[in-house]
DNA sequence: CAGGAAAGTTAGTCATCGCTTTCGTAAGTG
DNA sequence: CACTTACGAAAGCGATGACTAACTTTCCTG
């Protein structure tokens, strides 16, 4: 069944990824030019990119021969999931955006 | 230099690392009965907390012949340090939850 | 159409990973 | 001391993963 966390986790255990990531964080990107980020080949990159995208971490959009990708934050969501479920702050969603009702001031700082 | 992030990450990637953080999330439990609770060999779970162990992830208390694990929840900081950065350092508390809330049902079904 | 640019796809290679089997070690018991 | 319990360590195996080289596809231009 593979959850969505599971391939975002997998996706983002690579450090080449999580490079590529970091890069289109903020910014759209064509292939071409993330490839040149990097000193490994460009279908090495456009095989990352397919991971990426396949893990919903990465949006897609051509534009002619172009196809320019940017990072989709949402993706990261269910491992956000995973370490809150971990800290043991909350168990569910809809507990965790109840209590960051409840307490957005006094939420803020934890690691602890 | 392996950042802390890196080896984190590659060690909760592993789904059956996660089973296994998550037994011993809340409670202390000798090496023996957590292996109990997978169809590997013991020798396997072992390998497994000792990959969780050095990504400080697990602390080890010895108990005569027994080793009692449990969860090191500081571990996952740069894990979730990573995410803020990914998420926008300028998104603020109850935006990054509206997000992910976005994200969710919006992600069900697509990646295909 | 022909030609070139941008990117994905496929096949095959080498390293890594998770697992099992076998063996070793430390602590408790008679 | 021999014996058992609880566990890690080492070696080897099959599967997976990241990479390269060569090929194909898609789109734009003349």
């Amino acid at each position: 069944m593979t959850e969505p966390m599971d391939e975002a986790l997998r996706a983002i255990a690579e450090p080449r990824r999580r490079a590529i990531l970091r890069l289109v964080a903020n910014q759209e990107m064509p292939a071409g030019r993330i490839a040149e980020h990097f000193e490994v080949t460009r279908p090495a990159v456009s095989q990352h990119l397919q991971v990426l995208k396949e893990a919903g971490l990465l949006i897609e959009r051509r534009e002619g021969t172009k196809r320019l990708y940017r990072a989709r934050r949402e993706g990261l969501a269910p491992l956000r999931q995973f370490l809150d479920e971990m800290w043991g702050e909350s168990l569910d969603f809809a507990r965790r955006i109840a209590e960051a009702e409840r307490g957005l001031s006094d939420h803020r700082s934890q690691a602890g």
